[in-house]
DNA sequence: ACTATCATGTTAGAAATCTAACATTTTTTT
DNA sequence: AAAAAAATGTTAGATTTCTAACATGATAGT
């Protein structure tokens, strides 16, 4: 009899792997020793920063976690010298969260690497069954509403 | 132009709520105030207990994490008085993991709730659509090898 | 204008997770 | 039998995550 296979539980293992694996992949001193996580956040506040403003709410909607986490992780990151925030002049309660120059650079350099390891994620999938994965997940999400 | 989504992103953030969710569920007084996690290792530990000893490197395995990580949620739950670890005469290495008494009432109570949880999120799923999803998962994983 | 509520961010303390280094025991190789 | 390799578990220090409690600023309702 084989055992029943619980989705929640294959979820959460295969989203460890994938965090074990970007940490092998980045944490290289090359990439700036920084974790797969802490390389995720800035690429994320490059590609926005282009074109507005990027505040920690921002951060929170797109990684889907809570307040604490992105204080904690951008407190991390500032320490390194990778983020400065910036109180702006409408709302004394945002801080707009912009890259310093040195990380600016080190994210030119490794864009395309983590593209790549997106790439590499999805390569065992036709589109087809990439559009059906993401609709699959969505439904899962909805039943954690 | 809508946004790429990336599957990895997707998974993190859906393992994310999943423990989240567990957590609000699971941690209530009734439930004895452990996190999901507690009570899913406990729970497994109880299945397998019933036909064979459990080790700490078959946890491990389970539910894919690493040595250091089981070592110090099975330390978190001996405090506790969930469980004991018990030297085996066979191999020095070996410690076998049982559940204490107070532990076996505490999952006989919340196995249901547990069970419960699980078909929810699976519930805007058809039968096709979750071993679907499996497959799709699966190879991901075959990604991540 | 006052008050209540909402939005944004921080802090403290905990859990779950990792890697790297270590110790011990068992197994394999030579 | 001795040395090398593999398996099992621990410890220390870090990251990522949470909730709960707090503080402060903005908005809405009366």
């Amino acid at each position: 009899m084989n055992e029943k296979r619980i989705i929640g539980f294959e979820i959460k293992s295969i989203s460890n792997m994938i965090r074990r694996k970007l940490d092998d992949t980045f944490c290289a001193p090359e990439f700036g020793g920084l974790t797969g996580m802490q390389n995720a956040m800035m690429g994320y506040i490059m590609r926005q920063a282009e074109h507005r403003d990027v505040f920690q709410r921002d951060i929170e909607k797109e990684f889907g976690v809570r307040r604490s986490t992105v204080t904690v992780m951008l407190q991390n990151l500032e320490q390194k010298g990778y983020i400065c925030r910036i109180p702006v002049s409408y709302d004394a309660r945002l801080k707009k969260i912009i890259l310093t120059e040195k990380a600016e650079k080190l994210q030119q350099r490794i864009r395309a690497e983590i593209d790549l390891f997106h790439e590499k994620l999805e390569e065992n999938l036709t589109e087809d069954e990439k559009e059906q994965l993401l609709y699959l997940l969505d439904k899962i999400r909805q039943s954690l509403k």
